[in-house]
RNA sequence: GGGCGGUUAACUCAGCGGCAAGAGUGCCACCCUUACAAGGUGGAAGUCGCAGGUUCAAAUCCUGCACCGCCCA
């Protein structure tokens, strides 16, 4: 016993080998031949590979992985694909960084040399992840897992790159698009962080040609050696005179027209702009409109280049500095005043985004998101909690084109090469000759045969091979069995943080590739927050790790506690303790566990047999039973509307209130009391009641429920082997029985009289242990005598006359069933059992008023339904027995 | 500027039309009663952010406001 079941429960050592088990059984992996049958299927999404686990993952992992384990145990061929994304820019940094330490730079090493770096870092690093993931538990169907570098998945991204091309669904386009100097590389519009900055707006005064200034607000100074225009609204009285006339730039001395454009906003700064086609995106569309040269001023580093005039080689911060100075020195700085600006930040490196002006592949958008907003709108695609569908929807109808190339080595190259001599034969700004894309290395020109051919250097956005994973992970564009089998997916679990990156994506590339949507269900789960509701980051400091928490506490209670407190949806605020409800809950379930286990022993018990029929159970018996029904039919009602922590909360109070504060406790008293009948019927209902709940509980704290399953498969005769493949409980409904619910009532009578009991007790200074006599009006007999005198503590239980015992160390109650007496030996301090009563009569008058009132409001009387009108009438008959009681209890003391 | 979420016990959170408003932690009193002190018994603790409104009935729905947080321009 006591190296089966140490008194309290260490999760340490039970946890690794229990997963490691799972593993070598192969519990976890589903079968692409399961004829017919329902199937369930969930993919992860794929962390990345410099990832370490947090609590985000924690909780979507969690949440997965509940989802899956239930369906497993239903019946479900389920399946949850694992893997890894390549995570371009920030493996590329990474690996960047580790080279740095060794003074090695990417560019010296070449191109394919680094690659190679990279693969080895990903062979050594790129699985920690993983590793964690298992420590958390995660039943991943380890056999499919995928990384999206692989052969297959980059086979999908090609195919999806020449489908789309050759659908005139990806072009090439020259943009403002955002590009990170840090990082080297274009980034897409999702790709971009908004910070509040504490900046500046700085008024300029331009001088006109003619004489006299216009002056020009903007936050970006250093922009605007780029400037080919000023605008103004066309509305705007105070410019009326001055459109169309010419202003001299400062330091480059360029002569540029003063332009009306409805897109300026009269109100902000002096209501003149300047405008910088090459630098911004909005002063872009504004030059194509109006024909105004492009001017570059900087380089793609961030450094201004020759059209900087004598800025030229400064940085673009350095370079602001100085030109603010020059202004002010030259007279053309008007004014600054401060300024709070939202800057663009990179996601990946926290750096300021510069809008540039470059050329790059782009998908084009809108024809993508015509069916996902129709698949949202006609609730083929369901989001839980729902009005993440509005934000979802929002995104796609103002949708912008995807910039998909990005200028790292890392990833999967562009499927596009180029012919040099075909180029050279395209017309000067004519169409461009010699592009073409194929999905396997091209070994010549298909237009002119010739070799001169090379591939687009740059790579794709990771996420244009994360929108596939749904369909790509099983095999696609090969159409493999898995397919078949597997796709759609069911129910897709993820942050709000990457709807629009990821989960929008996948409803296009679902629709566009595969027809329909790649999973019915969207689950948004909140974001983890320390307590004052800032995310957790390394920077930040308020990290509190997971994998920490594991170690110490294990990861059931880890799981436990995240569910536990997370409603669906919102997010999540830790406070550094959290993690004790979990544990606590673990040692209850341990050592009711240790206790049936004992008591099993002790009567030389096994190979019990469930469950039982219900026929010869006595009453505590079938209370607990049609208490479990409840239970199990609520678990049901709140898993499948995905309320995850409903389901675990009526799991935890059933097992720690009803199950071990009453049942348990009772089922002490059979023990005493009728060894056979203990032996025989209370024994196999507790393990029945017990691991119903155990495996209610395994989606949400795997390990100790299989533990527990193991060690209580020495009693019974084992279902399975392990919990994970045992079948999901169903209620057996004896609740609904009429009889039975009379012999359940007498359950709610003693806990009445066991509460008042120890009520007193404990007001009045005695221990619950210590034995009282108590006389009753109706006298308890047998098993129900038995479990009052144990639970409340009671030495004789004697009936008494109608007159009763009144003598001064006794104290009455008038309980539902009947008069009460307690025996104390001059404790009693009447006056403050008085006040008491006193107080409690003034409260339930108050309320007997409150539904008084409410049953004489014709209004209600006409207007509420029927229902309600029952209840209130049923609460009116119980306050008037209350009262009733308490006057008599108070008769009592006052002598009379 | 637009949108979303939050504001309930000291703390962390449930409840979201018919509760005399709940849980866990913490607090107070008593109990080491052989499953569990990571426990038991009992208790104290809340004008459910503010102001209006709808309704027979509002913590729950609507409107406005305040503060906190997020997202998109």
């Amino acid at each position: 016993m006591e190296e089966k079941f140490p008194p309290q429960y260490n999760s340490k050592g039970i946890e690794d080998g229990l997963y490691d088990l799972w593993e070598e059984k192969g519990y976890f992996t589903a079968s692409s031949h399961k004829a017919g049958g329902k199937k369930y299927v969930v993919v992860i999404p794929p962390p990345n590979i410099t990832g370490f686990l947090h609590m985000g993952h924690a909780l979507n992992n969690t949440i997965q992985d509940i989802l899956v384990r239930w369906k497993r145990m239903a019946g479900f061929n389920a399946l949850w694909v694992p893997g890894t994304d390549h995570a371009g820019i920030a493996t590329q940094n990474v690996v960047e960084k580790m080279l740095g330490k060794k003074n090695v730079h990417r560019k010296t090493l070449g191109r394919e040399k680094f690659i190679e770096e990279v693969w080895k870092w990903k062979e050594e690093y790129g699985s920690r992840i993983i590793f964690q993931l298992k420590k958390l538990g995660a039943s991943c169907d380890w056999s499919m897992q995928r990384f999206t570098m692989d052969e297959g998945l980059s086979r999908s991204v090609k195919e999806a790159f020449v489908l789309l091309y050759n659908k005139g669904l990806i072009y090439r386009g020259e943009r403002i698009i955002n590009r990170c100097c840090r990082c080297g590389t274009a980034l897409s519009d999702e790709e971009v962080e908004y910070r509040d900055e504490d900046s500046f707006l700085y008024y300029l005064k331009y001088p006109l040609e003619d004489g006299g200034f216009i002056e020009v607000a903007t936050t970006r100074p250093e922009t605007m050696l780029g400037d080919t225009a000023v605008a103004v609204n066309p509305a705007d009285a105070r410019y009326k005179k001055i459109i169309g006339k010419n202003v001299k730039l400062p330091f480059v001395d360029r002569i540029i027209p003063v332009i009306a454009d409805d897109a300026v906003e009269k109100d902000f700064g002096t209501g003149a702009v300047k405008v910088t086609p090459s630098h911004d995106p909005a002063d872009f569309e504004m030059g194509k409109r109006h024909d105004l040269p492009f001017v570059t001023v900087m380089n793609e580093e961030g450094v201004m280049n020759e059209n900087a005039g004598i800025f030229k080689g400064l940085d673009r911060f350095k370079c602001r500095e100085e030109i603010v100075k020059g202004l002010e020195s030259a007279g053309f700085l008007a004014k600054t005043e401060p300024h709070a600006n939202r800057v663009g930040c990179c996601y990946r490196c926290g750096n300021l985004v510069e809008p540039y002006l470059s050329a790059q592949w782009f998908v084009k958008m809108a024809p993508l998101a015509k069916p996902a907003i129709e698949a949202a709108e006609k609730d083929e695609l369901k989001f839980y909690p729902e009005r993440w569908k509005k934000v979802y929807l929002n995104w796609l109808y103002n949708i912008r084109d995807w910039c998909i190339s990005r200028q790292i080595w890392w990833g999967h190259r562009i499927p596009v090469w180029y012919c040099r001599d075909c180029a050279a034969k395209s017309a000067e700004g004519g169409e461009q000759k010699g592009v073409f894309v194929s999905a396997d290395t091209p070994a010549a020109c298909p237009e002119c045969g010739g070799s001169e051919i090379y591939q687009d250097p740059d790579v794709l956005d990771t996420w244009f091979s994360s929108w596939l994973w749904p369909f790509s992970v099983f095999g696609w564009p090969e159409k493999t069995k898995e397919l078949e089998t597997y796709y759609p997916t069911d129910t897709l679990a993820t942050a709000q943080e990457i709807l629009f990156f990821w989960v929008a994506k996948m409803v296009m590339a679902g629709n566009e590739f595969m027809g329909g949507t790649p999973f019915e269900n969207v689950l948004i789960h909140g974001t983890v927050r320390d307590k004052t509701g800032r995310k957790m980051s390394k920077s930040l400091g308020n990290v509190i790790d997971p994998v920490k928490i594991i170690e110490d506490y294990g990861a059931d209670s880890l799981r436990f506690s995240l569910i536990s407190m997370t409603a669906s949806g919102q997010d999540v605020f830790l406070s550094p303790t959290f993690y004790i409800k979990g544990r606590n809950f673990m040692n209850k379930l341990w050592n009711a566990s240790r206790f049936i286990a004992s008591a099993a022993d002790n009567n030389g018990v096994s190979g019990i047999e469930l469950p039982r029929d219900a026929n010869d159970l006595l009453f505590p018996e079938l209370w607990i039973i049609a208490k479990l029904d409840g239970v199990t039919e609520n678990v049901n009602a709140s898993l499948e509307s995905f309320r995850l922590n409903e389901a675990l909360n009526s799991l935890y109070d059933f097992f720690w209130h009803d199950f071990c504060d009453w049942y348990l406790e009772i089922s002490k008293v059979h023990q005493e009391q009728n060894a056979e009948y203990f032996r025989n019927t209370v024994l196999p209902v507790l393990f029945h009641v017990h691991l119903s709940v155990m495996k209610m509980l395994h989606p949400f704290i795997p390990f100790i429920t299989e533990k527990i399953w193991r060690i209580f498969s020495g009693y019974c005769v084992p279902e399975t082997e392990s919990i994970v493949v045992s079948s999901w409980p169903v209620p057996r409904a004896v609740s609904r029985n009429r009889e039975l619910r009379d012999e359940v009532k007498k359950i709610e009578d003693i806990i009445e009289v066991v509460t008042t009991i120890r009520d007193i007790k404990t007001r009045f200074g005695v221990p619950v242990v210590k034995p009282i006599d108590c006389f009753f009006e109706r006298k308890p007999e047998g098993l129900e005598a038995a479990v009052i005198s144990r639970l409340a503590g009671v030495g004789n239980i004697i009936a008494y006359g109608k007159k009763g015992e009144s003598a001064g160390n006794m104290l009455v109650k008038n309980l539902r069933q009947g008069r009460l007496g307690m025996s104390f030996e001059g404790i009693i301090d009447i006056s403050k059992e008085t006040s008491k009563l006193i107080n409690e009569r003034e409260k339930l008058k108050g309320y007997f008023e409150k539904i008084d009132a409410k049953l004489r409001n014709a209004e209600f009387m006409n207007k509420a339904p029927e229902e309600v009108k029952e209840k209130e009438r049923e609460k009116k008959r119980q306050i008037e027995e209350a009262l009733n009681n308490l006057e008599k209890d108070m008769d009592f003391l006052q002598g009379k």
